[in-house]
DNA sequence: GCCATGCATCGACAGATGTGGATACGTTTC
DNA sequence: GAAACGTATCCACATCTGTCGATGCATGGC
């Protein structure tokens, strides 16, 4: 759509052509992000993005043996308990807690290299 | 608010009652996140979460000198340019990118230490 | 068997979000 | 000055999201 190819004939340089005139674009030095993993980052980040989720994280975590049930949970959020419920389930939905279910409660915990998988794939996208 | 210190009078392990019929809450072992924190957080994730604001990170690493403008990124995300601008403005709201304005074109750069402060503060916040 | 408890699911609602067409603004070129 | 170009802003719209009350579904205690 663009006449890349015409554009050929005018320079020996049709990109980084500099100062006034000449065009904005700059010339890629990588490759850019597959889609694919854009989407996969970017639902991991999307569990992320709600206050709510990043403190039931924290407060999992802070947590003896890194577990709690979603009694711990409601009050220290002050949300009701279907709402806290919602959250967890994010959050499990994207790799970053786990539920085991133990008589009468369930227990959520982290899952241990989740977030350093995420902040190295993220590095090797646009770091 | 919780009478934390009244509760010392009653058996000298107020919390982890173990076994069966007791209590489900487990004792904090440290502090969660303060809300601050975790809005702070949940702001820079929530500009991470869109898949096309990935991949415009992902591309404007991916150019010479890190940097590049609107009409670098409209083609290889396949949206119209008003959407674009809105995403980059998104991101350079986060505290990702910053735009630098030179001649008709605006540039856009990545925000030198910004992914690693991230890492870092989530790391300190979970980890 | 019956009730209480802890949690998930459902339904509904207000507000936020991604998207693009139309348009306005600033810069460069003629 | 006028026209062309690159971007940002405005507006509208469909969809998604966070929230909570009501309800269902298990498990445990009586």
């Amino acid at each position: 759509m663009h006449g890349k190819m015409a554009a050929m004939t005018a320079t020996s340089l049709p990109l980084a052509t500099p100062s006034s005139g000449g065009a904005c674009c700059a010339p890629l030095v990588r490759a850019a992000a597959k889609p694919d993993v854009a989407r996969e980052l970017a639902h991991v980040f999307k569990a992320l993005s709600d206050p709510t989720r990043v403190q039931l994280l924290s407060i999992v975590a802070a947590h003896q043996d890194g577990e709690a049930c979603v009694c711990d949970l409601t009050e220290p959020v002050g949300l009701a308990q279907p709402t806290v419920s919602h959250h967890l389930k994010v959050l499990v939905d994207a790799g970053l807690l786990t539920r085991e279910q133990r008589g009468r409660w369930a227990y959520y915990s982290l899952v241990p290299g989740a977030l350093d998988h995420v902040a190295h794939t993220l590095r090797d996208t646009v770091g």
